[in-house]
DNA sequence: CCCGGAACCTGAAGGC
DNA sequence: TGCCTTCAGGTTCCGG
C-alpha cells in the first residue's frame, strides 16, 4: 500500500544495511520493474558505487550514490523489500535484487508488478514535480490553505494529488477526512478555515501516527524484516463499510466509488 | 484545463 | 469444494 508512513518506514528499516555500503550488481528479474534504462546500463552507474544515503521524498524511496546518481523506486500497490542474507531462492514475485557487499540482499516483491526502479538525476523533474512534505516545516497551515483556496475540485482528490501535497494515499486520505469531519466530495475551496485549520492539524497526526506504528498492514504491505505494521489497527473507517461510526454518531461507515477510488466516510458527521 | 475511464497486473475474498 | 465476479493501497495515458 505504501503511502508515506509506510515508505518512511521501509527507508528507516533499510537505512542500516544501506547507508555507506556499496552496491554489487541490481538483478532486475522482471523487466518492465525498470523504467528509463536497461539492466546493463543501470549496472554499469551503480555496481561497485556506495550508497550514500537512503531518502524519502513522498512515496518515492531514494538510494543516493557516490557518483551523484539516484536510484527512485515507487511501490505502487503491492511492492515490498526484504532484507535478506544468503537465501538460496529468492521470495516468491520477487521483481528486483539489490545485492550488497556484505552478502546482504535486499528483495524487491511486488505481487501486482505495477513497482517501479528508475535511474536518475537529483534534479529529475519526477521529484521537482511533487508538492511539499506534509510533515515538513514548508508545509504550514497557510499553505494548505492556499492550496485548497485554488481548487474547486472535491477535497479528497486533492489531498490524493501529488502533485499539491507528496505522500498521502487513498487510505490515509480517508482517515484525514473522518477525523476532519469533512465529506470527501466537499469543493475544496469551500472549507471554513476552522476546516482548514483542523484538517491541517490531521493530516499531520495521521502520518505521524502512522509512523509511529510503522504503516499500515492492510494486505501485503510487509516491513524489510517480515514484520507487519500496526498503524491499521488504529484506522477508524478505511475498509470498514457498514460499521457504526466510531465517533458515536449513530450512522454507519459508507463505501461510495468516488473518482476511481474506494472511498469510506460517515455521512452522518461528515459534511 | 478538467474529468472519467481504462490500462497496467495478480490474488484474495465473497457470492452462488 | 469450486467457479465466477469483484475488488485492492498508485499512477499514467487517452479521449471527450
Amino acid at each position: 500500500m505504501p503511502e508515506l508512513p509506510e515508505v518512511e518506514t521501509i527507508k528507516n528499516e533499510l537505512k542500516p544495511y544501506a547507508d555507506g555500503h556499496t552496491v554489487k550488481k541490481i538483478d532486475i528479474l522482471w523487466p518492465p520493474t525498470l523504467r528509463g534504462s536497461t539492466e546493463k546500463e543501470l549496472n554499469e552507474k551503480v555496481a561497485g558505487h556506495r550508497i550514500t544515503e537512503l531518502t524519502r521524498r513522498g512515496k518515492y524511496l531514494i538510494f543516493h550514490f557516490d557518483n551523484g546518481k539516484i536510484l527512485l523506486v515507487h511501490h505502487k500497490l503491492t511492492g515490498s523489500f526484504h532484507a535478506e542474507a544468503n537465501l538460496k531462492e529468492p521470495p516468491k514475485n520477487t521483481r528486483a535484487i539489490i545485492h550488497l557487499d556484505d552478502c546482504m540482499d535486499l528483495y524487491f516483491v511486488d505481487p501486482r508488478r505495477f513497482g517501479r526502479f528508475e535511474l536518475a538525476d537529483p534534479d529529475t523533474e519526477t521529484l521537482k514535480k511533487l508538492g511539499p512534505e506534509p510533515l515538513s516545516r514548508q508545509f504550514t497551515e497557510k499553505r494548505l490553505a492556499e492550496i485548497l483556496a485554488k481548487r474547486k475540485s472535491p477535497i479528497k482528490p486533492v489531498l490524493l494529488n501529488q502533485e499539491l501535497i507528496a505522500g498521502i494515499g487513498n487510505l490515509y486520505a480517508d482517515e484525514i477526512l473522518f477525523a476532519s469531519r469533512i465529506h470527501p466530495e466537499r469543493p475544496a475551496n469551500s472549507l471554513t478555515p476552522a476546516e482548514v485549520k483542523k484538517l491541517y492539524t490531521e493530516i499531520r497526526r495521521a502520518l505521524r501516527n502512522g509512523i509511529k506504528r510503522k504503516g499500515a498492514s492492510i494486505a501485503t504491505y510487509y516491513r524489510p524484516g517480515g514484520e507487519k505494521g500496526s498503524a491499521h489497527l488504529a484506522f477508524r473507517v478505511a475498509r470498514k463499510a457498514g460499521e457504526p461510526c466510531p465517533q458515536g454518531c449513530k450512522g454507519k461507515i459508507s463505501y461510495k466509488f468516488f473518482r476511481g477510488r474506494g472511498t469510506y466516510f460517515c455521512p452522518s458527521c461528515q459534511h
